[in-house]
DNA sequence: GTGAAAGCGCTAACAC
DNA sequence: GTGTTAGCGCTTTCAC
């Protein structure tokens, strides 16, 4: 038993494979009489087009390519994000008839530019996402202008006007959060910031300070402490900050590994969270939930946010081009067991 | 300026299209200086086959899927885990000249057989790799047998002997892990079981036994605490063996949500790791790294697993048919800060 | 609204 | 060793 071709349908709704052709994909101009012989023949067959027949005709290839940060052999970042990201992408790529490729690249790599040209090569994709922080890295996204295959960037940063782009609200999040920890009562919240190079981290910043001054709470540098996103620096930073004469009684860092080294370095000096101090982190990683206490963070919309940016690809064939500019998707606050009211007596 | 084909090589070259085939699949029965003359066309006008093409006329997809179970959309369960999984695929694919298309497939959906059917009838995959637990299951399996697609599948229990399949060694590693602990001197060695549907685990409890008799510690029923996979029974399984005369001066637990759960347990009850208690689990997931202690636990070698399954899928084509049987490729010890010599004085 | 014909760019089978 | 001839199963163009 052979699959069936169009052919097959054709001869046995009594129609021409153009008429099954234009059935399958649904174009207009086909009476609904013959639509429903069509169909019921399609039924009948069980016919499934043939995806490549299809893709060499009309010279697309049903191909989705979704490129993101390598974790590299060595360690393994958040697989969690890297999930998110797929799940999301997935979705809209089934939704729209297309199958995801994932595409791990690793930037440090020099060769990631031919790497990524080999790719479009060989796959020809209909589209490409890129997620954060590749979707900030010229090399990365050269090719794909180059080439012509439309992409979408996640989290570009803030540069991006010129095309559509998905994005999240780190700053408004980062003030709704740090507003949250003020209406518990906190007076006295400590900030640890991360890299600077991402400039989402910088944003987060500046939503602090949003949220002191929206509480009307003053802004004092010295209850700012850089850290570089690992737990190690966020114990570090935890301890200069617990070490001074008026301690913070909340304490928001930008990401969850460091929020986790708060927590780390207050069980150490026998301080109880969230009973003696607050703490709340930035991503929802595996760790927030898994921390003891669990972390209040701030959980980014990753699987909608690539499902958009996937839906956008294929706006455009539907004749209405995505229009330029960030569509922004708000990050939530995902309460647990690291925040809790101010201790009445300090 | 289109995409150069195939004829255009050919003319270029000065050969027909057939002999630029054979050099592009390198064909056997083309002459050195013919293959050279060709290979410089194609160089000269960077000509790329089309895949499409090639698919069709040569009826395959150069696409392979991976099946893995499903986070679903509410909890997301290790990411570090597919991510891995995926690493692996993904060098055997490209390796082999295909793409990796992934499936993320929830059981408990009843759909989820004819949500397989369509999967095979849109991608027509040259091979599927099916990852554990899912490749224990029935329903998984069925739909790429009776469609005849080449499928490997991951740790599928001790059943599978008529297929080739890939797994690792529960039994043995966690014997290693067991003597690893007696070799730091523990004689009170307690085992934390977990969910024993998963066939794994069972493997981990008799590794477990194994490993006390090889260290010629006696086996007794009492150090086995049954927990169910979650932090919380860890921590619970903890408290009972720790409010016992004779506690035990190490924990190994089948995985590491329950280790951690043996850690927070300590913790609350004033009792160090791995000062006064070593703690082991099982997985190596991202909890391990960032527990406090970091987690000594066994690291199943999954990119390997999935990349050997995958090059299996095509060592069929090169004539040699993989054997059936499964091919175990050894899990490791991941040693880290929750374990250390036995107390002193206990 | 429907159909006939002409490819899409490649591989397979077989001839030379 | 190399080339010729047919398709693979679909979409496109354009005629009706």
């Amino acid at each position: 038993m052979t699959k069936p071709t169009i052919d097959d349908v054709a001869y046995l709704a009594g129609v021409s494979i153009k008429t099954v052709s234009r059935v399958v994909n649904r174009e207009p101009n086909v009476r609904d009489v013959t639509r429903r012989r069509v169909e019921s023949a399609i039924v009948q067959l069980n016919y499934r087009p043939n995806i490549s027949a299809r893709n060499l005709a009309s010279h697309r290839s049903h191909l989705v390519v979704l490129i993101y940060d390598d974790p590299g052999t060595g360690e393994t970042p958040d697989g969690g994000t890297i999930v998110r990201l797929q799940q999301g992408a997935l979705r809209a790529c089934h939704q729209a008839g297309c199958e995801l490729l994932i595409h791990p690249c690793d930037v440090r790599d020099k060769r990631a530019r031919p790497t990524l040209q080999a790719l479009i090569e060989r796959t020809r994709p209909d589209g490409v996402v890129i997620a954060a922080p590749l979707s900030n890295i010229a090399t990365v996204i050269r090719p794909f202008a180059d080439a012509e295959v439309p992409y979408v960037r996640l989290s570009p940063g803030t540069k991006s006007v010129s095309e559509y782009a998905v994005g999240t609200d780190d700053r408004a999040v980062a003030a709704k959060m740090t507003q949250y920890l003020a209406n518990l009562g906190h007076q006295e919240i400590a900030f640890i910031s991360g890299h600077d190079q991402h400039r989402a981290v910088v944003n987060r910043l500046r939503g602090y300070r949003d949220g002191l001054a929206n509480a009307g709470i003053a802004y004092r540098e010295t209850r700012v402490v850089a850290g570089d996103n690992t737990i190690r620096s966020g114990a570090a930073a935890a301890e200069r900050l617990l070490a001074r004469k008026k301690i913070p009684t909340a304490i928001f860092a930008a990401n969850d590994e460091m929020a986790v080294g708060v927590i780390q370095a207050a069980n150490r000096l026998g301080i109880v969270v969230p009973k003696q101090l607050s703490v709340a982190g930035f991503d929802d990683s595996t760790l927030a939930r898994f921390s003891s206490p669990s972390l209040t963070t701030v959980r980014q919309p990753l699987a909608q946010m690539a499902e958009c940016a996937v839906a956008a690809l294929f706006a455009d064939s539907d004749g209405q081009r995505p229009p330029p500019g960030i569509n922004v998707i708000p990050a939530t606050l995902k309460i647990r067991d690291s925040t809790g009211p101010v201790p009445t007596v300090n």
